[in-house]
DNA sequence: GGAGCGCTGTATCTTATGTTACGTATTTTG
DNA sequence: CAAAATACGTAACATAAGATACAGCGCTCC
């Protein structure tokens, strides 16, 4: 059953057109807030048109906008009145434990929050597909995420490349790329130039984009197929990429699992490294 | 001092005219809803006229409607995501979200748990110290978490070096530790026998080290002058990194405040990259 | 009890928001 | 590779929203 409108929308994110998808990311991602805005705010926010966030409204089975808002509200509404589920916290840690936990567990749970058992899936089966070749990247301090998750896929599945160093060396690599094969990139903010250039490029010859970003998604999310928007506030002079890690280390777990049931042959000799 | 527009109202609701005190106590009654309706549904709530509304916002410091919407948003933002309210009812997110993310967040606490203040106090003390060299080096699957440690770092003091490529390299290395310098090492299961020469070599060059392992303890933690001792059992093939990465974001954290506290030139262009 | 002041609502106007139609670009399919 | 179908954005449109002017009413104070 669906009881809320971000169900509704993971629900259908997979069968909606790149501009809606974008649309539909953009709002999970700074949920509800943006969808009470007004069309052009909320298409700016997207970096699409207004007409396509009426589409995307529509698809979702609103008469118009306004009623998409009225339910927005109405949902809203009874979040903010429900039993104040606060102070919930186990209170094992003590609470005063460290801001920064705390913060990072919060991270964490409003991260999976936003982030549908399907979607996950949806990236597990893709990232297990066997047809292309699967290249990882990242930015300054998010490249050891994708070193993590390369270390991992490569022992499992074949053609699994990490793409380091210099930006020539892996621009040179695009050759290689094409419509079979997926790119996972790591970009928070500050976002960088030469990985959008290189996504924007990458997406040109039809490569199928996994982006791992934060809450206000990087450029790079307009050539993405699929988007995980982490949480990465922490009360600290930097970022946290913790919530994208445990994302990251969901998803390993998950593409094992899927191959592992497909009975790929190189999964058993995992055994003999445990 | 004034943080939210409920107080704002609640300071000003005496001197207002009746109706622009139902409107108050309407707001007030269902806050912050009603506000980011229309002004007819707000008047027709309130039982009282459009102008009446837009007099009431007017009172209350507010050039326009829009604008006073606006303002309600961005404080339902930062209370949206403020970890105090947070609401994540069990029912929704709760236990069934992800086995993989409950694992891992309860690995958190309990990692924690075993970790105090001053401890982390300490290594974050040791690591700001000036003396000498840091180098950070990890294993098959850890080696990220070094580098990510390692980019931060480096760029809040310098001499900062992550050990890369094979053994043979870093091996070599040694001949630059010693006495003042520090060797942050993670290693956790299956522990690697290359790391743990290097640390004993390390070690006997009077190297202090301080060792991210998994609860089990690495051999190596005999060598070791701190010990982190991070949960790493989840519901997957694999076992998880989240826990150290999480301490290691926490000792960036901490070290770059201990920086800042003591005035390190270096620190101030920080606040360019930002 | 009467005059003045202030608050409130009705009606009108203006703005900007949501909506729709259509041409172009892109993707999919045979 | 070609043709059809689908998706997207630009621009014009209609509508509903917020703002304003003005008149009526109640209240207070002399």
């Amino acid at each position: 059953m669906i009881s809320s409108i971000a169900e509704l929308i993971s629900d259908r994110i997979g069968t909606m057109p790149a501009g809606e998808r974008r649309a539909a990311q953009t709002l999970i991602a700074n949920y509800p807030l943006t969808g009470l805005k007004t069309v052009a705010e909320f298409s700016t926010a997207a970096g699409v048109s207004s007409p396509t966030i009426l589409r995307f409204v529509a698809r979702l089975g609103f008469q118009n906008y306004p009623e998409f808002q009225s339910a927005l509200q109405d949902e809203l509404a009874a979040q903010l009145q429900s039993p104040a589920s606060r102070t919930l916290d186990p209170s094992s840690t003590g609470g005063a434990a460290s801001p920064m936990l705390e913060a990072t567990l919060d991270n964490m749970r409003e991260t999976f929050r936003h982030l549908t058992d399907k979607q996950l899936a949806d990236i597990a089966a893709r990232l297990a597909e066997r047809r292309g070749k699967t290249f990882l990247i990242g930015g300054r301090f998010t490249d050891p995420l994708a070193r993590y998750m390369a270390a991992h896929l490569a022992i499992i599945q074949p053609d699994v490349y990490h793409l380091a160093g210099q930006e020539s060396i892996w621009r040179d690599r695009l050759i290689d790329m094409g419509k079979r094969d997926v790119l996972v990139i790591f970009d928070i903010r500050r976002y960088q130039e030469s990985l959008v250039r290189f996504a924007e490029k990458a997406h040109q010859r039809g490569v199928q984009i996994i982006l791992f970003t934060d809450q206000w998604l990087s450029p790079i999310a307009r050539f993405a197929r699929h988007v995980i928007a982490g949480r990465t506030a922490v009360p600290s002079a930097w970022d946290s990429s913790a919530a994208l890690f445990v994302v990251a280390e969901t998803l390993i777990g998950a593409v094992t699992r899927q191959l592992e049931a497909a009975g790929a042959k190189r999964i058993r000799d995992l055994e003999s490294l445990r």
